[in-house]
DNA sequence: TATTGTTATACTCTATAACTATA
DNA sequence: TATAGTTATAGAGTATAACAATA
């Protein structure tokens, strides 16, 4: 690479440009892949959210995958179209919708998971199984810090 | 937080999605610091290369930001609009520009290492320094790896 | 009063293609 | 013929505010 000598950059020791960089890799690959079922990344984390029974409302999708409820709306609009999940009454509270995967969406998801973990291995392909593991626990320590008033 | 218990998804053990949410957190928090000297994560990682003599032509830039070269022009024309950076005429080779910082360019980075180093170590708290270490490492591994086609 | 989902709007980021000047 | 920078355009992602129904 005719840039490699830009590594020598302060920029390149920083956490956050080192996430920047490894993301664009890893969802320039994944989208690519889950483009086969007609998902991208963020319908994919919708998706993958409403299988297994674990019926998240809206609000709770929002906040796990921190983007803004009127996001979540748009993506369960796209797979509510797609025949992939359903909105489902809150019988708890009338006012929050309850997210659940179809058949077809269950059967969806369990087909892009293939497709995720294949970009998953090719984007840690530098990576030994046990420094996966250490990058795997680390990586949920920060991605679930408060930050103040989070 | 509400949606805790969607960390027993599948999705959680995802590294794009564990990136992805890490990401969101940090450039949040780092924009809102460097909104303060007008600039934002791209623009400070164009900025942070043009410093310290590294002399990166556009392409280079584009290349090591995984940006497309039409963005480092907006990107560039901004900075240079602002006095941060200059264009430089390459004598290896006269299509190239070189990108340069200037004086108040050097100064401003400066300033927002200080506000970027701060916005780490707040999405890094939760990890000891023993981990960040090794966080840095793994990170850059993969930052870096090369997807058959890279 | 506060919260859930929704609509609307604007802005930022990303992806592509075509053009020019140089190599 | 290929590459560096540029322009243009469209689409995806992000951020904010306001509203109706419900708590």
């Amino acid at each position: 690479m005719t840039s490699d000598r830009l590594q020598d950059s302060g920029l390149a020791r920083e956490i956050e440009f080192l996430n920047a960089r490894a993301r664009s890799i890893g969802s320039a690959l994944a989208n690519e892949l889950l483009q086969a079922h007609g998902l991208r990344v963020r319908s994919y984390s919708v998706l993958a959210l409403a299988c297994g029974g674990l019926r998240p409302t809206q609000r709770q999708l929002a906040e796990f995958l921190r983007l803004d409820p009127s996001q979540i709306v748009a993506l369960v609009d796209e797979l509510e179209a797609a025949g992939l999940v359903r909105r489902e009454p809150d019988p708890s509270d009338r006012r929050s919708k309850v997210i659940v995967a179809t058949e077809s969406g269950e059967s969806t998801y369990a087909q892009a998971r293939i497709e995720t973990a294949r970009a998953e291995d090719a984007a840690l392909a530098a990576l030994t199984p046990a420094e996966r593991t250490v990058l795997r626990e680390l990586m949920t320590k920060i991605a679930f810090t408060p930050l103040g008033e989070d």
